[in-house]
DNA sequence: GTGAAAGCGCTAACAC
DNA sequence: GTGTTAGCGCTTTCAC
């Protein structure tokens, strides 16, 4: 009895098997709940695996193949509402599911990106959402190719076999541009997303064409660029505010640099919506208690994250399930921040 | 060259081995970057992972009891902007250290919580924060006892060993009292939190002390349950609003709950701060832009995230590292929805 | 039904 | 310096 002093070890299978005096494959099929063991034997080895409060170890599993219940999630950065609205929909549906979540952040560094995708899909995780991927060419092939299944979230058109849930960016930006169209405003800023993401891409599309369905010609002069950051749609404001001929609406390609957009309009004394008018993309929650409420594009977020997931849970269960693409619908949400222009 | 179907098997340390003719653990030194490898030699077996795009297998090290690099996060669930915001800390201070996270989310259910704890601490992680655990005293002792590196994020009261970051809650409360009494208030009604954590009975007692050193009697009538959920903030004022002598002012325990009492008020027709004074508390990023912008005890949720993880990894790159307590202060952050109590 | 034994991919102690 | 080898804890044939 001499005091050693030495972290204790957990049991393992063996122990469970020495304790309960039947050999260590049978205790694996209780752990397993297989068939083929006699009741009393499996009553002793459940008896010895709770007296030693055996916990299976799930590394020496997942080495040898078996599946991990664990989804994985690779993300940009967390700094943004919209990603956290997704991650609670996948969280849910998650943990509804009987998963669990791994998430991973990139800070937006490529190399990170790839390099977890790597990493995760040697048998950390039985599957992997991605969430507005910066690199995915790098490797989608070979998820592709091994047949490891994978979900993108909000964005497409980089190959034509990944499964993906979008949103119809493209209705939404023209049906916003429509409605301050409709409201008589005729010079209307746009404030850019990132670039590299074809839901940016789609909603500036959908601006311009709405824009020449009313022959009114396209302005880069008020066409701020962005990538869908609070400080951005700031920054924007404040220099289409400089122009000779400032424009009397703003649509932003996402809530956060709208919400930008609200904090320089304050800054120069402009009140919303009387002196000008603004108009956001996503819905996240807070859209509605700013001041004035945002009036928006509502993608439901939540739901994209809930269906990718259920889509991702799908094809891990059947792997020879034929790849997805689910598109749902954006909807603008009047609140209120906009109203006709002032006369001039 | 028949069609077999076939996943493409992943390089492992033994194939390198066989491709650039060294033994096996040759190419494990080079991996893991240690000495006493001929530069040549080296080249080869570099050369060899590259042309075999070899990923070390995770799995497989952790088995062996080597680091993963890894940090967990067990929280409760994610539809809190305060889970948020710490886990952006965490998240931000993680990736600055070079290491991964991974977050697991119990949906407050006790049982799923310890069971987490127990498979995580098998390996697949080097250390665990809890944030506001549900039934810590299941597996502390434990961890404590194995010298698992964790650390417990606000809360803190369950035992005297383990490392905690907290915000001095009750200075926070006492001084959001004292400033609406200040103000005149005398009425004042208080929506709880959760009552299992110390946070909310660390609340609830500054809110007492504040009262009693003036001399007003603590009248349990105007003191509503909660657990630090926006629905619970709104049910409360309705419920206060329909007393025969409603409170003039509100302090809520958490900034959640604050906003259902401003839904609550203006349901009622109430503006704030005129009919209805309102503080909250927390501080997060949504209570600067609701309207009118609240008032609220700050808490540096973001910094405590980062400090708990710097906590953490000091502790697993040195074990021997004595077990810390982290208070931080919290400070009123007196924005418009308090004023002087209308002259009944 | 049940046990023995062969690895999963890797690290590290030990030889040479 | 480099190779050989013994496991880490488990699942899964394959005998019996």
């Amino acid at each position: 009895m001499a005091g050693k002093i030495q972290k204790s070890r957990r049991a393992t299978i063996i122990d469970v098997a020495r304790e309960a005096n039947v050999s260590y494959s049978t205790v694996s099929r209780v752990v397993n709940n297989l068939d083929h063991v006699k009741a009393d034997k499996r009553e002793r080895v459940l008896a010895a695996m709770e007296r030693l409060g055996y916990i299976a170890n799930q590394q020496a599993r997942s080495l040898k193949g078996a599946p991990t219940n664990v989804i994985g999630l690779l993300v940009h950065d967390l700094g943004d509402a919209y990603i956290v609205e997704i991650l609670r929909g996948i969280d849910d549906e998650i943990s509804a599911a009987g998963y669990d979540l791994m998430l991973f952040t990139t800070h937006r560094q490529k190399a990170k990106e790839s390099g977890y995708v790597q990493t995760l899909t040697q048998g950390m995780i039985d599957g992997l959402l991605l969430s507005l991927p910066l690199d995915p060419s790098s490797y989608l092939d070979m998820l592709h190719q091994e047949q490891f299944p994978y979900v993108v979230l909000d964005h497409h058109g980089f190959d034509d076999f990944s499964p993906t849930v979008t949103a119809t960016n493209w209705q939404g930006s023209f049906d916003a541009t429509n409605y301050l169209l409709d409201l008589g405003h005729t010079r209307i800023g746009f404030i850019m997303g990132a670039p590299d993401l074809s839901s940016a891409l789609e909603r500036l599309q959908g601006y311009k064409d709405a824009l020449s369905q009313r022959g009114i010609a396209f302005d880069v002069e008020i066409v701020a660029p962005g990538h869908f950051h609070r400080g951005e749609g700031y920054q924007a404001v404040r220099n289409l505010l400089a122009l000779d001929e400032p424009p009397t609406a703003i649509f932003a390609a996402n809530d956060m640099s709208a919400f930008g957009a609200m904090d320089a309009c304050r800054e120069a004394g402009l009140s919303i919506p009387q002196d000008m008018s603004i108009v956001g993309f996503d819905d996240v929650p807070t859209a509605a208690t700013t001041y004035p409420p945002l009036t928006t594009v509502r993608q439901p977020i939540y739901d994209m994250g809930r269906m990718a997931t259920r889509l991702l849970i799908a094809s891990i269960e059947n792997p020879a399930r034929p790849s997805e693409r689910l598109v749902v619908d954006t909807e603008l949400i009047i609140r209120q921040s906009c109203q006709p222009p002032k006369k001039a």
